[in-house]
DNA sequence: TTGTAGGCGTTATCAG
DNA sequence: CTGATAACGCCTACAA
């Protein structure tokens, strides 16, 4: 079979025990018989088995990442391979593993979960959304397992290691941003308010609004969640309205580009009949036409931090929640324009 | 610590083989202590040891994935994400867990692989591309390891499982479609040629030329990688050209669109002075404006019978190299027109 | 049908 | 500094 620390052992004329600290680059050993073994290794080329090495150890050098379970919308937004490439740059710096669950349900995904945990295939966990009430965070705490959220969690947020951007302060730059240019009927299309970052950009919203004097109406507010056929229902009662919109904030880019198209559909033009502003800043909005005005959120930095956080967590149990906000920053280009 | 196959058999009054039967569900076990060892895992919740287990069983019951190794580009394209959704799809199915494995270099990417193979972490891999010459691909080959390659690789690619479009009939039915509206003149932006899709591609479009006794000219092909700049030196020579293009075939939607955004700078209009057709269909295709025309490959499907020929093998080893081909499907939108 | 015992490849704990 | 030896949790002959 293949080829285990006995042989090794054998070979470079020493016990197992001993095979075992020079891998673990143990400091009593001596530099002779190190590289006495480490020769050894080399010439038979072993590996050491990451099983036996989890069992004996209950460590097992990976981490799982969890996704939302609606896997097959939400995967073709480019957010997601960007925040595990943030984490994985992170994880390949510690030598970290990457183990990947994903379900159709929250049943689902919570099952994959609990058998990436009690089975011993992971040390911690990253859970890439935050949405209000979830139960693979709930039974994380529950088990004490350690996890980082990327977002920030609804309740006791304190007590949760996660990392996200002041999406209160996100959500006031851009309206502050669309009053400055002069806009004072700012619809905002949020979609479903579950999620904690919409819940937070909405009174960054808000709070603009209201340091501008402008009463926030609660029909500027677009709570469906669409993509697939651009929103058409929502949009048009939003231009419909006796006194429609001239800025519309929408709270990410894919779903921008389905709203633009609409609009454009709809004979209006933009920037000049409505601008627009949203989140996220993917690589692609560089390329909209017009070239979309977006808040750059950092989703890579997101991922490399929430690893990290993770990572210091495995590595010293027993720590402080802890809380990393990522700077954002807006990004102008040609979907905004003054009234 | 955490509940064991001994705590189980305790309770249930049983052996500890009895209990690890009952889990592999063994037939010559009774119905009457199945239930009771069942009811006894229940009650500890009970949940098996994965490392253990691969370590008594040689076998992990996951899969790794290989990515590209320049990840930081190849990632923001939604093409992996799409890739990846069909194969976890096909792992859920089965009870298989997912690794991932990344790398800054095609250096990195190999070591990675050799210690997911060597350390024992999966029991089979697949690889998310295919490239001439790829050190991993002769790595796995050596090795004897179970593998599939998404795409076609190079060499014997008879004796190596791999998922594909059909490429080169993709090839030629964009440029039998483009002919048939009436262009003559047609470029190509294929990107580099170490990828064998594109090699494949080009081989359909000048047999599509050569049916319609067209000429291939060389100076109509676009070698360069480019997306950022959106190929604005490539793209402007095309169009200088004594007869310069009516019509681009871009091997990549994404590239599409920042090709889109630059012709659009330069001050052509598309369909109207060019016609677009690209490869890929990604969800936002859709949304572009002009909407693209493209060729679905069915991204989901590559993934999910790469999966599934993985799986296959991982379980009935020593068969036959197997090849599948999805189809593949024009999808006509609007930066395509009659010339 | 069920129990016993040894092994999978490492690491950890004692001794020396 | 190094060597035995006993875990880690599960599986699988072999016995009963």
């Amino acid at each position: 079979m293949s080829v285990t620390i006995k042989d090794v052992a054998k070979l470079a004329k020493v016990a197992p025990s001993t095979v075992s600290r020079v891998i673990a680059n143990n400091p009593r050993i001596s530099e002779q018989t190190k590289n006495r073994v480490r020769e050894a290794m080399e010439s038979l080329g072993y590996h050491p088995n990451y099983n036996a090495r989890s069992l004996a150890n209950r460590s097992t050098q990976s981490i799982g990442l969890v996704m939302p379970s609606s896997v097959d919308k939400v995967f073709q937004n480019p957010f997601f391979p960007e925040v595990i490439r943030g984490i994985s740059t992170k994880a390949h710096e510690e030598d970290f593993a990457i183990y990947m669950s994903t379900g159709q349900s929250e049943q689902e995904s919570l099952e994959g979960v609990e058998r990436m945990i009690h089975g011993g295939r992971v040390d911690g966990v990253i859970i890439l959304y935050s949405s209000i009430d979830d139960k693979i965070m709930s039974f994380l705490q529950k088990e004490k397992f350690p996890f980082s959220v990327i977002g920030k969690p609804y309740n006791n947020f304190k007590q949760i290691t996660h990392v996200d951007n002041d999406n209160v302060q996100a959500g006031k730059d851009v309206t502050d941003y669309l009053i400055q240019l002069g806009h004072k009927r700012i619809a905002y299309v949020c979609g479903s308010l579950d999620s904690v970052v919409s819940i937070d950009r909405i009174l960054g919203y808000k709070k603009a609004l209201q340091n501008a004097e402008i009463t926030y109406q609660e029909e500027y507010i677009v709570k469906e969640e669409f993509l697939h056929d651009g929103g058409e229902k929502e949009i048009s009662r939003l231009m419909s309205l006796q006194s429609p919109p001239t800025a519309l904030i929408v709270k990410d880019d894919l779903l921008s580009f389905s709203i633009m198209s609409t609009i454009d559909n709809m004979g209006y033009s933009i920037p000049k009949d409505l601008s627009i502003v949203s989140f996220n800043n993917l690589m692609l909005s560089e390329f909209a036409r017009p070239p979309l005005t977006t808040v750059d959120i950092d989703i890579f930095n997101l991922g490399y931090h929430a690893a990290d956080c993770l990572l210091d967590q495995i590595k010293n149990p027993g720590q402080e929640a802890k809380q990393v906000i990522v700077p954002h920053r807006l990004v102008v280009r040609q979907t905004s324009q003054p009234i």
